[in-house]
RNA sequence: GCACCCGUAGCUCAGUUGGAUAGAGCGUUUGAUUGCGGAUCAAAAGGUCACAGGUUCAAGUCCUGUCGGGUGUACCA
């Protein structure tokens, strides 16, 4: 496999000072609540209706306290409801169910706190982040090997965790710890030597430097003194010896401009590169420092950490023969991350068979008091149908390339009829197949393995990132003709007044959107992020089909659906963006 | 052997950290005065949430066990 490797708000104060609605309940909550012998604030929950016939938000605090104050549950709820002071809130407050209590808002709140959404420099995100300093660890592709269909995992869903921090106000350090030392460049030196050289491919390429290495391995099965010829040119490699240290310099030139070729089709970009490499010569002083705390201890003639009560196996540091390893990399890693940036937390993004690996190095880094939140987010393995495991080292994966370009393609085909001069269609086919291969990936939780199939990694349709991107275009289209038809008028500050029930399900889903976002950082899954645009593209297109905007001829109702649509259309381009997705006028 | 992850509609997957009648997309079936853009919308059919216990007013969600699938398990990364 050549991938070498690789958290509530509750409320808050948004930038323009008015106060949500479900803070605005909330407070009205906890004044009832106060009125009641017994009961704790504490236990409020207040949540989004589940369902749009039980109002706008619901609370089960009435169940909560029912049997600790011995009332029934309903005779509770009800009177929390009565105990509710006067305001001009609530439209209604009513008891439903085994307890619970549905509180529906007047349409004006609602659309006023709607339409607040966009005076808020963050769309209502909040910025929990604000003043702390997060480290990223993703992509980290291996040089001398093109990426291919399994990296995608790793830099869509880091870049996407990135972009979450950003949002949510956090200061963020992407670094891609690139893998461009270890044992495969005593093969690949062994290989560029003495082999005879590929012919189809350019020698600056990485599909030069990749078949040089699938040979070596092809040879060296049956001829294993390679592997002893490879490990002598390794140890001149790190003597810095040449030619080897220029080839090696040069191998990573090449794989460098190949990646970022890929990075910015995908439109990703990191803040540092430090790879392993960069770490070489604070190995040895890191494997002492350990000592010296008692970390690690000689066994079987390695360095090795053990594990309180054996909870992990142990951790060789350095090897028998003196060399050092993985762990020994990343441990140096973290105690130069933690003191160069003096991060809150660092996020690795990796596949999860590496899950035991930052369990044991987390465990060590923090015994050796370097203090930080260290996540690991792990996702599952990409497979083919047939369930096999991709590998490079034997060839035969399908290039990121490839994929991009198919999916590009496939967009384009959809644009055949449509009458855009050339080079338009090939932006729109652009955008929209980026994204779909993104949203196919980034709508799932991470977690699970994915089998790659073209199908539904190409998916233009149904829940997917055309769609998205489509019930913007539509929002942008009808702005465009409304300034035609309706030159005169403006709507910067129209009132949002939902009249319409999908109206008020419009209003009420764009007013979670910052509490998605947080949700989403803190947990590092993208996938409650694009839930939340697909459920807005979807309320918004069942809208579009319902409340006629340019036909509607009561000026007011008018402007109040168009405002309503461009907030609407300000948020999934927020959204889209923090997934790493581009916009589009039209499409 | 031990540890971890997963098991939800025919298929691919969500499920707001314990809330009301478990949701999407694809596929299947039916419909939408050429529509403010049909990459769309409206609707139908499709479920013993692997199984068995337990905790709780309330379990797809938490605990225990069983079965099935995957991954890892000291000198690879």
């Amino acid at each position: 496999m050549s991938i070498r490797r690789r958290c509530r708000a509750n409320f808050y104060i948004l930038s323009h000072g008015i106060i949500p609605p479900m803070q605005t309940i909330k407070n009205l909550l906890m004044e009832a609540l106060a009125k009641i012998d017994g009961t704790d604030s504490q236990l409020l929950e207040l949540t989004a209706a589940t369902q749009l016939a039980f109002g706008d938000y619901q609370t089960n605090v009435a169940m909560q306290h029912a049997k600790k104050l011995k009332k029934n549950p309903r005779e509770l709820a009800q009177q929390i409801v009565s105990a509710l002071p006067e305001n001009n809130i609530l439209q209604s407050a009513e008891v439903a169910g085994a307890g619970f209590i549905n509180l529906r808002l007047y349409p004006e709140v609602l659309g006023r706190a709607t339409a607040a959404l966009e005076e808020d420099d963050h769309l209502g995100i909040p910025q929990i982040g604000s003043l702390q300093k997060v480290v990223i660890d993703y992509s980290s592709p291996n040089v001398a090997k093109t990426m291919h269909i399994a990296h995608l995992r790793s830099t869509i869903i880091g870049d996407a965790i990135k972009r979450l921090h950003l949002a949510s106000g956090y200061e963020v350090i992407a670094d891609n710890h690139i893998g461009d030392w270890g044992t495969q460049f005593g093969k690949l030196l062994v290989a560029y030597k003495t082999f005879a050289k590929p012919e189809d491919v350019s020698e600056d390429s990485i599909e030069f430097l990749e078949k040089l290495y699938q040979s070596f391995n092809l040879k060296a099965e049956t001829e294993p003194e390679l592997e002893e010829q490879a490990r002598a040119e390794l140890l001149s490699l790190q003597k810095k010896e040449e030619p080897n240290y220029s080839l090696w310099k040069k191998f990573i030139q090449i794989s460098l401009q190949e990646f970022e070729e890929v990075y910015q089709r995908l439109g990703v970009c990191f803040d540092t590169i430090h790879g392993e490499s960069f770490y070489n010569d604070q190995l040895q002083s890191l494997v002492d420092e350990l000592k010296e705390r008692d970390l690690v201890r000689e066994s079987e003639g390695a360095q090795v950490a053990f594990f309180e009560s054996d909870q992990y196996p142990p951790c060789v540091i350095q090897k028998r023969d003196g060399a050092f390893l993985y762990a020994t990399t990343d441990l140096a890693t973290v105690r130069y991350r933690i003191n160069t940036y003096k991060p809150q937390r660092i996020i690795y993004v990796t596949d999860s068979r590496q899950k035991l690996h930052f369990e044991q190095f987390f465990s060590i880094a923090h015994r050796a008091g370097w203090h930080c939140d260290m996540q690991h987010v792990m996702f599952g393995l990409m497979k083919f149908a047939e369930g096999v495991v991709m590998s490079t080292r034997k060839g035969a994966v399908i290039p990121l390339r490839d994929l991009l370009d198919e999916a590009e393609n496939r967009a384009l085909q959809v644009l055949e009829f449509v009458e855009y001069p050339e080079d338009e269609k090939r932006e729109i086919a652009r955008a929209v197949g980026i994204a779909a291969v993104k949203y196919q990936d980034l709508s799932q939780n991470p977690i699970s393995d994915i089998v790659f199939q073209w199908d539904k990694a190409l998916n233009l349709q149904g829940n997917s990132a055309p769609y998205l991107q489509y019930a913007y275009a539509r929002v942008r289209g009808i702005a465009a003709k409304h300034e035609e038809k309706f030159p005169q008028d403006t709507v910067k500050d129209a009132a949002i007044v939902p009249k319409l029930e999908i109206e008020r399900d419009l209003c009420l889903h764009l007013l979670q959107f910052g509490a998605v976002v947080s949700r989403a950082t803190e947990s590092c899954k993208p996938n409650h992020l694009a839930d939340w645009l697909f459920g807005a593209a979807s309320r918004f297109a069942a809208f579009y089909n319902q409340a006629p905007i340019l036909r509607e001829e009561n000026q007011e109702i008018r402007h109040s659906r168009l405002r309503l649509a461009l907030v609407f259309s300000r948020c999934m381009s927020k959204g889209l963006n923090i997934l790493g997705m581009d916009t589009l006028e039209r499409m």
